[in-house]
DNA sequence: CGTTCCTTTGAAACCAATCAATAATGGTGG
DNA sequence: CCACCATTATTGATTGGTTTCAAAGGAACG
């Protein structure tokens, strides 16, 4: 096997399958490209022209909207392997702006990239597929969480939701220690709460001791507890593989 | 052209790309079976095991999840031509239970089905992961919506999404009257308020004439007012199209 | 023609937003 | 190295949208 390509995209699906060579040099191929940005900055703006995806190699993007009022959403979190930008196979124009939440590094691709893969790699497209569906109940899984509980549920839903994300492309699974890259305002804006809402909820849990907090560490010494506040099911460990047509 | 294979899912599909034959045959392949199901009848029940899809032919299905507490928060809302369980895709479990909102008819098939579209019908397999992605993208509105809109704004999203899915299966597009085939109480675990609030925002938006109600049928006479209270934008309309392999 | 579900309405309690202001932090340049 | 600035975090008082609890009227169904 081919250890020679390993890169956090190429890590992460081979969580999954067995890929080949063949299957690695494509995935490389994508990501031929490297493009520096520095914490704040835009990949992409919403309802701007764009046809690019991008893979991200290291730090962390978020993928937000911003309502009329000026309102923010944070949509996603995106973690080292994920590609970004995916609706860009729907539309010529951005859904979501994405920004830097981190200094970051990204391989941007044209979507017509995916047309070769699609054609001549089928399981790499069906694994491309299952992982969009995986993104797709975890998504589901946050409407559930700001539609259905209060602000509590909600931050210990994102913690644990980042917690598992982290630990499919960092190597430090176990661990409860999370380097939390966003500010309580940019958390509000996740969690669908008021900067000031998650300052007191954050201090509560301090308090409470559910979590401990050192500038941008969070511990969290019984992750059980957060758990049985939230209800959080860890979508991103096992995948169904075995109805991917056979490798070419 | 092959007009004698016509249903929900083709027609659907084929607004988007001119389908061959072959694709036609091989997704009329997916709804040889046919299923007919009463009114608040479950197709598929969360945590249960299931490696099986569906082809919605008729009528209107909802996923949905049950928290601990015993609260509900529906995902999504199903129309003809919808496959639903996608989910099944990355687990052998059912992420959302999926129930019948009216009488309704399915087509089941294995996920195993869509490894030989992979394998053989590249152009569809990507025309299936436009699909996928552009729904991604309407759950990220509904996120929106819920985090970050009054109870108002939601209820104008819902029926403007419900409208704007409607006229993608039924020819009446334009006809702004909706037959809402879901309770007061339904709306408010689709929007995350209570079915009591539900009730006075309905109240309140006929009173002000913003709709109208006759039992089931909604009219809706001024769709420019509910999309400026609600910021909706419809993305059901079009797909992109050009980065997708050519047919076999 | 009763049962059941759905809709409607009222009053009180509560979670989270808003308004306002003060520490603390981190980065920058002199 | 420290003063300076901008951003972020923190806390209090008040307001408001939504929930909860409770109950009655309508519509649908067997």
């Amino acid at each position: 096997m081919d250890v020679t390509i390993s890169n956090p995209l190429v890590d992460r699906l081979n969580h999954y399958v067995e890929l080949t060579t063949a299957e690695r040099v494509v995935l490389a191929g994508l990501q031929a490209e490297r493009r520096k940005m520095k914490a704040g900055e835009q990949v992409v703006v919403e309802t701007r022209a764009s046809d690019e995806m991008f893979v991200l190699q290291s730090g962390w993007l978020y993928a937000s909207t911003v309502l009329e009022g000026g309102a923010r959403q944070i949509l996603r979190i995106h973690h080292p392997g994920n590609i970004v930008n995916v609706s860009c196979l729907a539309w010529s124009r951005v859904a979501a702006t994405i920004t830097s939440a981190t200094a970051a590094v990204v391989s941007p691709f044209h979507r017509k990239a995916l047309s070769d893969i699609f054609a001549h790699h089928p399981r790499l497209a069906a694994l491309l597929f299952g992982v969009a569906t995986m993104e797709n109940v975890a998504l589901c899984d946050r409407l559930k969480s700001l539609g259905r509980t209060d602000g509590r549920a909600r931050i210990a839903t994102l913690l644990l939701e980042l917690l598992s994300r982290r630990d499919l492309t960092e190597g430090q699974a176990g661990a409860d220690v999370l380097d939390l890259f966003l500010s309580q305002s940019e958390i509000a804006d996740a969690v669908g709460l008021t900067k000031v809402h998650v300052n007191r909820l954050l201090r509560e849990m301090t308090d409470t001791g559910l979590i401990q907090r050192e500038g941008r560490h969070v511990n969290i010494p019984d992750k059980a507890a957060l758990v049985a506040i939230s209800g959080f099911v860890n979508r991103h460990a096992d995948l169904a593989t075995d109805w991917y047509p056979t490798q070419t």
